[in-house]
Order: C-alpha cells, then sequence, then structure tokens
RNA sequence: GCUGGGGUGGCGGAACUGGCAUACGCGCACGUUUGAGGGGCGUGUCCUUAAUCGGAUGCGGGUUCAAAUCCCGCCCUCAGCACCA
C-alpha cells in the first residue's frame, strides 16, 4: 500500500460529502433528533486555534451521533455586526459588509477543509436582512410586552472625535484612537427589562443538571440575588433621606460613616449645603474618568468628605459624617452605603485612611478589629438591647425591628442589570422605532422591516459614521398619523442578534417568519452546546433569557435553549489569550497544509483535556501524525494472511482490548467529555495490534479489530476513516454506519493484579481470581514469599481487602 | 478588588467514589533496518542508589490503614467583570 496522501485523500471525501449533501438534515418525527450547536463565530478574518477546538469538538459530536443512529442538526453562521469590521473600515478605507463578506468566505473555505461535516444549506449571516428582519422584529414584540424602555445610562464619550467609545476602546481612561481623556456622558438608551427574568434565570439552573458548576456559580453570581434591607438614614437640616441597602442589618450599631456614589443624585439635591461643594465636584469628575473596575480594584481607597450635611442612624440616634467615594458603585443597591468599618474590609480601610472611628459589634474568637476587618460570624455587642445574640440570628431579629420602627424595610436585589441594547454605531441592526412628535415612540409597522441598514454612508477618520446625518434614512413617516417623522439611528447590541440564531438555524430559510414552531420544537433544545468558557455569563444569560421570553409569547414550548453546555477552554499563546489586537493569533492553515485536517483535529483534540486552557504549541502534531500513518499502514498488515510468525498475543487478548477500547471511548465521548482520554485508548488498542500483527491463523480476529477500530477513529478522523472503509469494500460512508458495541463479558477480566500495603506503603502484588473472598486472598498474601518475609516477627493489627482494589496490612 | 478556574517528570498530560502516582503522546538516549539521510521497528527514560531501601503531585500543617484527591492556612497563575465577541 501506498504512503498516506493527506491532500489527495481529504480533497477526495469532502468533494462526495459536499456533492452527495449527505450531511443536510430535515425534521422527521421518526428519527430522535440530535441538535449539536456551536457558539456562533465572529469573522474576524481567518480562522485561529480557538475556532478549530471548539468545531473539532462539535463534529466529534456530530458525527458520533450520526453513528449512534440519530437525526443530526448540525449547521454554522455568522455573528456578523459589531464594533470590529467598523474599525477595519475605517483603518483599510474597506465597507464593513464588504469586509465581513471577504472574512466569511475565507473562513467558510477554512472550514470545508477541516472537513466539519456541517449542513451548509443551513448557514445564516446576522447582518443578512432576511436575518435582522427577524431580530427587529422579535425587538419590536418585547416593545409590545413592556420589556423594552428607555432611560439614561453613562457612556464613555470621547470630546476630541465627538463618538461614544465601547470599554475595549478605552484604556487607562484615554481615547484609543487620539489619546484624549474620555468623559462620562449621560444618554438616553434602549434598555430590554432582563431583571424580570432574574429570579426564573436563577431557578433555571435545576434544569441544568448537565452544566459545569463552573458555569451555573459564574451566573449565580453574576445574576446576584441578595437579600438585604433597605434602611433610611435621615439628613437632619433637609427634608431628604439616604437610602441604602445592606446584606448585614446586624451591624448597624457599627455604623460610623455614609458613603454615596459619586454619581448620586443626593449631591445635586443637597449643593445647596455642601460646603465643600468645589472639592466635591472635582473630585466627581475625577472618578468619572475611571472604570468601574479601576474603581473597585484600587486597594488604596480615595474619596472626600462632604462638609455641611450628616446622616442620623436611626438605631443609634447619632449624627455620622457622609463621603463620596468611587468604591461604590451608582448600578448596584441604592449607589449609597452605610460602612461598618469593623465587620467590612473596604470600608474598614477607608476608616482608616480618613481616622474614622472603627465600632467593633460582632465579636469573633480572639480577633482584633483594630488590625482588619472582622466579616465573620460572632456575637453582638455594642448593640443595645440585641447585643449578645447571634449574628445569624441577628439579621432576621434586627430586620423585624427596623421595619416595626418604620425607617427600613426588608428586601432582595440582584446584580443583573437590565440589558442596554442600544449602541451609537452603523454597523448594526437599526433599532425599529419612529419618533413622532404627536405619537411620542412609535414602532415601525411589521410590513415595512426590515428596517434596511443605508449601505452609502460615509465614515471618517474619528471614527464616526453619518447615519444621523443620512437623510434618506431618518426622515419618515410615522406609521400612526402618517406624518413627517424621525427615525430612530441607534443600532443593536449583537449580543440580541446571537440570542436567537440557534432558533433560525431550525428554519433557515423561512421568510414568514423568524421560524415556525413545529420545526424549533423537533429541534430544539439544542442537546450539545460548544463553546468558550468567556460566555459563561453575557451571552449565555442573553440566550436563555431571551428563549424564555418566547416561550412567553407562544413560539415555543421549553423553558431552557441548551440542555448539555460544555465550555471549552481558550487556546493561549505564551499564556495570554490569541486576539487580533495582540497580533498572537495562529492559523491553523500551516498545519492543516502540512499534515491535513485529520491530524490538525487529532491533534487539538489529543493536545489537552477540553475544558481546561491549551498553550499553544507545535510540539506533539508529529505523533499524530504518526498514528495517521500507522493506521494506514495497518491494512496491509491485517490483509496479510501469509506471514506466519510467533505473537505473544493472544486471540482472546486482542479481542479484549478491542472490547475495553469500545466501552471506553463510547463513554469518554458520551459522557465524560474527554477526547484526549479516548484518544489515548485507541492508540493503544493500535500498539496493541502492531504487537498482535504477524499472528498466524486468527481467524479474521485483526480484522475485526482494525474495523473497530476504523469506526471507533471515524468521528475524529473522517477523511482517513472512509477513505480505509471504502478500500476494506464497503459501499456505504462510514459517518452513517452503526457505531461499534462492546460486550460486557469481555470486558471484565477474570485474574486481577492487587497491590499490598503495609502500614501505608506499597510491599508487593499478588494475582488473584477477579471474585476471591477475604480469606482466599489472606491465604494468596501469606504464601507470598515476599510478602510473608515482611510480616515474619510481626503482629498483624489489620487486614483489609477492598475487593478488586487493594489489600492493607496494619503491623506492630 | 470581587467572582470562578488551574498548579502532577525535560514538555502536553493520565489517575473511576480516598486505594499501585506519572497511562497515552512529545522530547531525549541506545539498538535495529537502510548505501547514506529521512522514515520505520524495538528498548529505555521521575529523583536517589550498584541494587535494595528511601523520597517526590505549588508551599506549610491536619484527618486516614491509605491523600494528587478530603479539611485548615498561604503562594503563584489564568479567565470574566456588563459598549470586544
Amino acid at each position: 500500500m501506498t504512503e498516506y496522501n493527506h491532500l489527495e485523500v481529504e480533497k477526495k471525501w469532502q468533494e462526495k460529502w459536499s456533492e452527495s449533501k449527505i450531511f443536510e438534515s430535515k425534521e422527521d418525527s421518526k428519527k430522535e433528533k440530535y441538535y449539536c450547536l456551536e457558539m456562533l463565530p465572529y469573522p474576524s478574518g481567518d480562522l485561529h486555534m480557538g475556532h478549530v477546538r471548539n468545531y473539532s469538538i462539535g463534529d466529534v459530536y456530530a458525527r458520533f451521533h450520526r453513528m449512534k443512529g440519530k437525526n443530526v442538526l448540525y449547521t454554522v453562521g455568522w455573528d456578523a455586526f459589531g464594533l470590529p469590521a467598523e474599525n477595519a473600515a475605517i483603518k483599510n478605507k474597506i465597507h464593513p459588509a464588504k469586509w465581513i463578506k471577504q472574512n466569511i468566505a475565507c473562513m467558510r473555505k477554512q472550514l470545508k477543509a477541516l472537513g466539519f461535516s456541517y449542513d451548509w444549506n443551513r448557514e445564516i449571516t446576522t447582518c443578512d436582512p432576511k436575518y435582522y428582519k427577524w431580530t427587529q422584529w422579535f425587538f419590536i414584540k418585547m416593545w409590545e410586552k413592556g420589556l423594552v424602555f428607555r432611560k439614561n445610562a453613562n457612556v464613555n464619550w470621547c470630546p476630541v472625535c465627538q463618538t461614544v467609545l465601547a470599554n475595549e476602546q478605552v484604556s487607562n481612561s484615554v481615547c484609543w484612537r487620539c489619546d484624549s481623556h474620555i468623559e462620562h456622558k449621560v444618554l438616553e438608551q434602549w434598555f430590554i427589562k432582563i431583571t424580570d427574568y432574574a429570579d426564573e434565570l436563577l431557578e433555571g439552573h435545576k434544569h441544568l443538571g448537565e452544566w459545569s458548576q463552573q458555569v451555573l456559580s459564574m451566573q449565580k453570581n453574576w445574576i446576584g440575588k441578595s437579600y438585604g434591607v433597605e434602611i433610611d438614614f435621615k439628613i437632619p437640616g433637609s427634608d431628604k433621606n439616604l437610602k441604602i441597602f445592606t446584606t448585614r442589618p446586624d451591624t448597624i450599631f457599627g455604623v460610623t460613616f455614609m458613603v454615596v456614589a459619586p454619581e448620586h443624585e443626593i449631591i445635586n439635591e443637597l449643593k445647596s449645603k455642601i460646603k465643600n461643594y468645589k472639592q466635591v465636584s472635582q473630585y466627581i469628575i475625577a472618578s468619572g474618568r475611571k472604570s468601574n473596575i479601576e474603581r473597585v480594584s484600587n486597594k488604596k481607597k480615595t474619596g472626600i468628605k462632604i462638609e455641611g450635611i450628616n446622616a442620623l442612624n436611626l438605631a443609634t440616634k447619632k449624627e455620622i459624617p457622609i463621603f463620596t467615594a468611587d468604591y461604590v458603585l451608582t448600578e448596584y443597591g441604592t449607589g449609597a452605603i452605610m460602612a461598618v468599618p469593623a465587620h467590612d474590609q473596604r470600608d474598614w480601610e477607608f476608616a482608616k485612611k480618613f481616622d474614622i472611628p472603627v465600632i467593633e459589634v460582632i465579636k469573633g474568637n480572639n480577633f482584633d478589629v483594630s488590625k482588619h476587618a472582622y466579616e465573620d460570624e460572632g456575637i453582638l455587642v455594642n448593640s443595645g438591647e440585641f447585643s449578645g445574640i447571634k449574628s445569624v440570628d441577628a439579621f432576621d431579629v434586627v430586620s423585624n425591628w427596623i421595619e416595626k420602627q418604620g425607617f427600613g424595610k426588608k428586601t432582595v436585589i440582584f446584580k443583573l442589570k437590565d440589558w442596554l441594547v442600544s449602541r451609537q454605531r452603523y454597523w448594526g441592526a437599526p433599532i425599529p422605532m419612529i419618533y413622532c412628535d404627536r405619537c411620542g415612540i412609535v414602532p415601525v409597522s411589521e410590513k415595512e422591516l426590515p428596517v434596511l441598514l443605508p449601505e452609502d454612508v460615509e465614515f471618517t477618520e474619528a471614527g464616526k459614521f453619518h447615519l444621523k446625518t443620512n437623510k434618506t434614512f431618518i426622515n419618515v413617516k410615522c406609521p400612526k398619523c402618517c406624518k413627517a417623522a424621525i427615525r430612530e439611528t441607534d443600532t443593536i447590541d449583537t449580543f440580541v442578534d446571537s440570542s436567537w440564531y440557534y432558533l433560525r438555524y431550525c428554519d433557515s430559510h423561512n421568510d414568514n417568519a423568524p421560524f415556525v414552531s413545529v420545526k424549533a420544537d423537533y429541534w430544539m433544545p439544542v442537546d450539545q452546546y460548544i463553546g468558550g468558557i468567556e460566555h459563561a455569563c453575557m451571552h449565555l444569560i442573553y440566550a436563555r433569557f431571551w428563549f424564555k421570553v418566547m416561550r412567553d409569547l407562544g413560539f415555543i414550548k421549553y423553558d431552557e435553549p441548551f440542555t448539555n453546555l460544555l465550555t471549552q477552554g481558550m487556546v493561549t499563546i505564551g499564556g495570554s489569550a490569541m486576539s487580533k489586537s495582540r497580533g498572537n493569533i495562529v492559523n491553523p492553515d500551516e498545519i492543516l497544509i502540512k499534515y491535513g485536517a485529520d491530524t490538525t483535529r487529532l491533534f487539538i483534540l489529543f493536545a489537552a483535556p477540553i475544558q481546561k486552557q491549551f498553550d499553544w504549541s507545535f510540539d506533539g502534531v508529529e505523533g499524530c501524525w504518526r498514528l495517521i500513518n500507522r493506521v494506514w499502514c495497518l491494512f496491509d498488515v491485517v490483509n496479510t494472511k501469509s506471514i506466519a510468525v510467533a505473537s505473544h498475543k493472544d486471540k482472546n487478548d486482542i479481542l479484549r482490548a478491542m472490547h475495553k477500547t469500545v466501552k471506553k471511548v463510547t463513554f469518554d465521548i458520551e459522557k465524560e467529555c474527554q477526547f484526549n482520554t479516548a484518544i489515548s485508548s485507541i492508540m493503544e488498542l493500535v500498539n496493541e495490534l502492531y504487537l498482535y500483527k504477524y499472528h498466524a491463523n486468527d481467524d479474521g480476529v485483526s480484522l475485526e479489530v482494525y474495523k473497530t477500530l476504523i469506526l471507533l477513529l471515524a468521528p475524529i478522523t473522517p477523511h482517513l476513516c472512509e477513505e480505509i472503509w471504502e478500500k476494506l469494500g464497503n459501499n456505504e460512508y462510514i459517518s452513517f454506519h452503526t457505531w461499534p458495541v462492546f460486550d460486557e463479558n469481555m470486558v471484565k477480566d477474570s485474574s486481577i493484579e492487587i497491590p499490598i500495603q503495609i502500614n501505608g506503603k506499597l510491599k508487593g502484588k499478588i494475582t488473584i481470581s477477579a471474585d476471591a473472598s477475604e480469606i482466599e486472598v489472606n491465604k494468596a498474601v501469606n504464601s507470598d514469599e515476599k510478602i510473608s518475609n515482611y510480616l515474619k516477627d510481626k503482629q498483624i493489627v489489620k487486614f483489609t481487602y477492598v475487593k478488586n482494589k487493594i489489600v492493607t496490612i496494619v503491623v506492630k
């Protein structure tokens, strides 16, 4: 047999698969469905190793389940709106649409060269009007349902470029393009009321038992449900109250100061009373330049005392100072806190810096609050009538008392914020809303959808697109009164596009609806979703939310979109993420050309466990290439019956090894998502077969094992396996051949080797029958020469046989 | 800072529910095949030792007959933090 020519073989099968359209799927109620989904890629230019990792996993699942006899939906699309296309447009003087189109063509070619078994007939692109028509349609549905609203929000504003900046476009409070200091500007924005679903998003975790604890706890924290108390602190000399939220009402007697966020309205409301207003407003401007992460992560707390006003703690009846400090965020709670330096480290640091008293109200064992805040449980002290009770009980006792006294009430708050979906950018789906002087805000009528994004726009060096000055776009008739009105020029956040694409895959070509329920009901929910861990919170919460809204609108009947989730680790290089901005992207083409798609796929699955980060290196690619060639060369070996050389391997040994491998590979793919160990066990079987290869008169055993081996490898290295399968005389595609089964009897060993530990140290091994009793084992141990030597002159304190695992003996 | 991961040979990693640490692969060394090179095939490869003994899973403690795995306290590192997707 000639040397394996990956270029020829891979091209041959890719063409065959494409021409025969075997991977195009249709609804078939008689067949069990399997929906395998990968996170929608952004067409950034070239495929990178993170994509290859993601889709190699997906393709293994898709192919594995096809072989298991399921009707598989597996396709791909493009998350094509968004910032990088605009940046490229400005940099290279190319229209975003054109840039995106080029990138998609390039990446599509690469995906095909990797042999992924996509149903290309269902491919979608989010910037295609046929797609975003329905994104806009959903937006209107949500508006009608009262889930869309407008309110003011802070944006990063570059005063020189006169444009809104994304967080990514700001580093160290400076605009990335012109280096000028950014400002925070308040603009009216569109929001979606995701907080209406906060509780359900949290409760829904109960039905996501197959998701990793890691993702669930990240989401839980992101949603951030906390039980606490809203408490009013009076401001003497004014009619204002300072409302705060705390999860620690038990510490109310330890409050020695208050902190409000720099954006807090009270500062403006009591402006006339504030003696150092000038300094305070300077501080507010300075903190406005920092990002939230900068504000919160700095260990050295900053802030300023607001002179002229105080707060009255109704628990202690004492007046305490009010500060403003940027470690308190306006978005969370009420934007103001009661500070308890003795029991919160952030407050403690602030108190030390500003020389504020620290009053201990929770007593811990041997703990000195003058050195550090005590944040654990304890007994209340210095707390009036509540002194002496346990802090765990105090939450209820104190908050009930506060409610009774009438200066606060128990409440639940979430960290989850309403979803800001408007973008002051060009390259996105236009928000389908119209401002009419008479009728107010009116949605575009359904028959006018999609609101097409005009293509004839200029973009300037400053990173600005002239959608607002495009008269044919903005001047419109009000759908209600037919008088002149103005169109919204903001576009929709791309996270909206990617919140429902998996439903469009179910019915990609429908021009009358986003999808029909019959099809969605058949394919949904997604059986296996695969993507990066970095999406654990935002995308995966938005998509779950969107799905629940659609359920409530009556479009689908399920509660959760993704049954199983596999979060792959990042592919890094030198320990840091590959990204266009870092310029450290490894293009898969190099190994694709040299070694082929099968080796590339095999390598990326074998190199590291899939959930873990994989630091890129070419070391090891050779080993995968070698395996493919060893498998290829075995074809001749199993067909050469004439060579009769004594083999030290028995027929039954190799059959047993085969059954064990089938069991291991099936389990690793289906249950454990452990592709690296599945592959290593296939490698072991190949090694076994090489040791066995020259066995005379093997009654076709080597051929049987070889066929099984090819079937096991088929989802991972499909081109090689199709080729060998054909050479073995099969006319059907291996891609649809039945997955091998194993015989449980052949997996069990009759005799096993058991280690023997004496006083916790390994001292020897014995071979016993698998069903031996403890008495028989004891006998075998005593008759072992080496062990009995150890046991001589010693008293046996304890003898334990853990069945099929270990013998331990404790001696004196 | 908060939240969530991770740390095992020269390297990527394996180890079921607490039960033989280092499977599989890379690299390296030696042998063999070959005119040579490449490639293939085979053997060896945690440290220490002639061998036994002994020691080793980021660091320090603890629980247990038995700990990479469980508990307590540290260190290092990666990811996310709401306008990148």
